[in-house]
DNA sequence: GTGAAAGCGCTAACAT
DNA sequence: ATGTTAGCGCTTTCAC
């Protein structure tokens, strides 16, 4: 259970040199030299120390993703694509979750510590000029996932045409009063989405309505929670100014909106039409109409990009954008039809 | 970004070996030297490399965790509690997530690999002599969650206990065909969750019933999924001895149980009363009634036993049993009228 | 209290 | 094709 290549180089009566080649799979190495060492390593059970590698190889195996919010099913689906992808590797994955967003600070840190990993995936996290220059100073390879700024690599979803789609489909289907359940708007998709809700009203002859844009005041990660939706929908049913149509700007958002019409005697779709953003697990057994963010692949082209840049640091710059689709479910039905039961 | 502690005890003046014990607070030092090799630390943005580190100590800063399915909300609660208590010490977290079991093998092997962690948290994965074995070979402070064994650190949910618990609920509140969808019988918290059903039937005068238990053959996780519990479901209603109840082994099971009432016309709890096992995210908000693990809980103290572990590998080996609580939601609920057995 | 020196286990020139 | 050797950056006796 502790040997080590020099054990093996005794026992099989070669140069450490050697042995280390082997492990390797460098090819020059003589066919019966490798058989040999080969089966003295198998007899030996053993197996290189991660860290003595990282050490001499100068790069660790491993690579850290800063999550915030780990909890949140996005993530959890997001991750999985990450780790799709790196099990086509030989990377391990250091997880990193802030509970807060003044957590992911530190856990930022931590993850750019030097020797501990060989780069680094940072989610839905907002960037600023100080925070470049800190991951640039590390010389770590860092690729943003679900957010982008200058210079970085970057996966995301095109947040606008998100907005977009879920207020359009709600015009377009006769909602004339919808309102936006927002994100603070610190967090830059939520202003993205917020932005293509106010192109979709003006294209379909709506009014935009101060009144009718309520923000998650919720001090959880940016107001992405379901309290700060279910709080947010209740402000929107006491401003007296009802709405026959709302958007939020998660699906953990409006299944709390979800929540506050219920308790007031109201329900999606009948008396108001609700729509999410992201379409996590719980949306679909909700009957949530939402717009679907490619999370899983997100996850997977960010390890790509990630790995792409760890190969060579020089390699160009690049960002992928992708395409949000609108997922259509029962809390969106126009009420003159009969509802029926959750859909797909 | 590539300093050392050459580099700071060259500026400082002093040896690598004091920097090194400054860096570390060991306390042999005088407070001016300590003083100084700080400012020299800071201003140079010293920070140790993690794998050299591991190296010389013979002892990593991260810990493993093996999870299959790391995509099944469970985990993810589970591994809030793990991540909980990491925040208090000085180690990282090295997600290894398994999508099927034969993976687990895999991710445990990785995650055993020497020089890699301190530890591993092995969650919800079957243990037999070979892999109990392998794990002792390995030397390394391994602590089961979710699952106990001969010898191992663990920390799971009294199993029985939880299938007692739910089927007297429903036994009580006036059900008298209960049927079981159970998850294969391979998986051992699922064998317990039966033996509690079968007790709590008995107890209640109920003649435990063959047809009345049918298993989730889903090939996924040991039948722990949405598919498994639809496909159960849909059996148990083909069979024409329509249950007035049932309980399933998982929150997941369930809801895809659900699922399949209602394509047949069916809901719960008018039709068939239900009660699923964990209280996931999502059972909340289906109004599913179930018996709830301390995941939370599960997940911090399986972390705290690994850290008392590693810290004193001869520490006396320790399990702990925590117990499920029932919460009872719509689901279950007893319809107005008594429910007409839908007789052959 | 501080420094010199010997590793920790491995990789990667550089020789041969 | 294989061996020798010098690190990688840090910890830790063991002297002084």
């Amino acid at each position: 259970m502790g040997s080590t290549i020099y054990d093996i180089a005794r026992e099989a009566g070669v140069s450490i040199a050697t042995v280390s080649r082997v492990v390797n799979g460098h090819d020059c190495v003589a066919p019966a030299t490798r058989e040999q060492v080969l089966s003295v390593a198998m007899r030996l059970g053993y197996q290189p120390h991660a860290s003595a590698r990282s050490l001499a190889r100068r790069r660790a195996s491993v690579i850290a993703a800063v999550i915030p919010m780990l909890t949140n099913y996005f993530f959890i689906e997001v991750l999985r694509g990450v780790q799709d992808r790196m099990a086509e590797s030989d990377f391990d994955l250091l997880v990193f979750s802030a509970p807060t967003l003044e957590e992911v600070e530190i856990q930022l840190d931590r993850a750019l510590a030097k020797g501990r990993s060989a780069g680094v995936l940072l989610f839905s996290s907002p960037m600023d000029a100080e925070r470049a220059a800190q991951i640039r100073a590390s010389g770590q390879p860092v690729t943003l996932v679900d957010e982008a700024y200058e210079g970085f690599d970057a996966v995301y979803t095109d947040n606008l045409q998100g907005g977009y789609l879920a207020t359009a489909h709600l015009a377009e289907t006769g909602a004339r009063r919808i309102a936006l359940i927002m994100a603070r708007p610190e967090s830059v998709p939520a202003r993205e989405r917020q932005t293509g809700y106010v192109k979709a009203l003006e294209r379909h002859g709506l009014e935009p309505d101060p009144d009718l844009v309520v923000v998650s005041e919720d001090p959880a990660y940016h107001g992405y929670s379901e309290q700060g939706g279910y709080d947010a929908m209740k402000k929107l049913l006491h401003a007296g100014t009802a709405p026959d149509a709302v958007f939020a700007t998660s699906d953990v958002q409006a299944v709390g909106a979800m929540r506050a019409l219920n308790e007031a005697g109201l329900r999606a779709p009948e008396d108001v039409r609700l729509v999410g953003f992201d379409d996590i697990m719980i949306s679909r057994h909700l009957g949530l109409t939402t717009v679907r963010q490619p999370m899983y692949e997100m996850g997977r082209l960010g390890a790509e990009k990630l790995f792409a840049r760890i190969d060579d640091p020089e390699h160009e710059v690049s960002r992928t954008v992708l395409s949000p689709r609108l997922v259509v479910r029962h809390s969106s039905e126009v009420p003159s039809l009969p509802p029926e039961a959750v859909a797909s």
